[in-house]
DNA sequence: TATGAATGAGTCTTCATTCAT
DNA sequence: CATGAATGAAGACTCATTCAT
């Protein structure tokens, strides 16, 4: 016996699975079902459709990604710790979940105007979240003044995506294999 | 008249387009034909499958991205010309080929294992020359000696991707109309 | 708490409503169900399938006809009354029923060897009723002698349905809003 | 080699044999495909979906029938040589088009509100005609000056319709076997 | 050489029916 | 008895690919 919730995340986690494996388009939804333990229709019983599917794993895993990374930046409130901390939970992120990861990255032609809002305004959220700490260090002068948080930000989740990106799929690498001081270096003290 | 190579990159031009708006799974050979302006049949005259145009549309962007770029490191031999250069280039090839880009930048489901295996050589081989470039400054004294060059170009690739899609796609600038200073300062510099 | 019996009745008069608003296909069990008050698997505990809940809705309500047609013709024993007692009642039958009338009146697909047998034998029941009725009606010299019975009771059917169905459907009329005189005017007197 | 308006009009022949045998729920679009000696796919090369296959054979057999009866009113001036056509042809296209009959008479759950308007106008555009033609006799002396006009063409179509139908379906009669003179009988007569 | 009509494999989705609770 | 979660067979529809012209 299962419960409701229980039977939804059961068929998001198969999904993330399945998608992750194959895609979208190749991802068939009796594929989804097999690896959920389940029978193609009962999918259907949770979810409109494999669109909606995809859609509801996306903000299931959007909205894991922002619940870890508050918790682990009320951990911390030195901010060296906290880059630390989100290099690795994102490095984390990019190889369990790498094609979510270029959902949340990238845009889609699956996705419809609507989802594309509110990924979009997730994109922000998770944005204003580190532009807010990146804006607390510089007041507390662990950033220097004349520095543009925007491109600071941005630079923060390009670098790890490119770095964990590389020792993942290029070198095949675990993540926790991953040393992530070289890329806290070129952060913070720039190439220079 | 056209010759067989004019009409094969005529093609490609058309896949560039229709790939890049509606994504592979959604593009219909019949609207690459039609964007060409050719018959639907016509195209396997030149590719063998979709698969393959799509294959070959790529090669030729991923060779076209690299003359260029070799064309603006030939150009600058200064250090901070040859990033801004390479900003705006990549800038502009984003803004153009986001689809494409993404396909050189992530993995992908639709390309087998030799695809697979030549792509991953030309992002080496890119990797490459941005790291060559970069050991050269570095002996040159335009880096700092403790510099991982290896991050610094990761860093490098993934903060200009960030900050020029988000520009383009979030702010709905133009390349043209993007400031690459803020990118240069935070590489040059870091954060701190 | 209810008896079988009145669970029985209470599951034909929700597949009446459902089927006369969806037809047979587009009809779902659970729309019967929610319609009837009650879970979609209690339906099977007083019907095999949605085909035999389907034949049991048609006989309950041919037997519904049957029966209310012989009461009217036990009422009334003047021609005239009569076929205003029957012109009404049919017409309020096509009205609330019209898509049992039209099964009952014509020929559908979804019905078996079985079950087109039963219906036949009714129509032909029904007919019957009719026939005698006309039979009487001439030996009693209310008819012309040369009149072709068979002919003057299809003539009678189809003229109420037409005329009814006229009325009911393209001029949006009630059934006790349209006026039988001009149907029982033709058909005493034809038109010449 | 078949012109494209051929072909349109090969499958809707075979659409009207599969439809008319089996209904439309229960035809398949290969049942179809077959029938008419072509692929499953073409179909969709001449229509957009099974309804508007559909719509469209329910369109052309309407046209058919309205051209074919204006060419009987045409050939014949006297009112009782018009009937005899009517009856004939309208019997006739009863035991070709049963179901046909069936969607053009009642009413359907399949057919949409644009649909429902076009076979609305067309009932009233053939309902017209009629009616035009009892009008002309009607001032000609050939119908008497008290005939509620309305009432006698539907009790015409309805008496045919009831007749043919029995003939045919219940008798099992060809229509060429069946004689209409009962019917033009009871309905220039009356019953009386 | 160029074409586009024809094809049919492949997949999402629906819903009658079952059965464990 | 009553339920509704689970099932899977069945069928509409898409579109890459072929091939006769």
């Amino acid at each position: 016996m299962v419960s409701k919730e229980e039977r939804r995340i059961n068929i998001i986690e198969a999904a993330v699975k399945v998608f992750s494996k194959k895609g979208f388009h190749k991802a068939r939804m009796e594929d989804i079902a097999k690896e959920a333990g389940i029978g193609k229709g009962t999918i259907y019983e949770y979810f409109d459709s494999k669109k909606h599917l995809f859609y509801e794993m996306i903000k299931h895993n959007v909205n894991l990604y922002k619940d870890n990374i508050k918790v682990i930046l009320e951990k911390e409130s030195n901010l060296e710790e906290r880059l630390l901390g989100i290099c690795r939970y994102h490095g984390r992120f990019i190889s369990e979940h790498i094609d979510m990861a270029q959902s949340i990255i990238s845009q889609s032609h699956l996705i419809d105007d609507e989802m594309k809002c509110w990924l979009f305004n997730e994109r922000m959220n998770i944005f204003t979240i580190f532009l807010d700490i990146f804006k607390d260090s510089q007041k507390k002068g662990e950033l220097r003044k004349d520095l543009n948080i925007e491109a600071a930000v941005l630079s923060l989740i390009g670098t790890i995506n490119q770095y964990y990106s590389k020792k993942i799929f290029a070198e095949g690498l675990s993540y926790e294999e991953i040393d992530p001081i070289p890329v806290l270096d070129v952060l913070l003290k720039g190439i220079e």
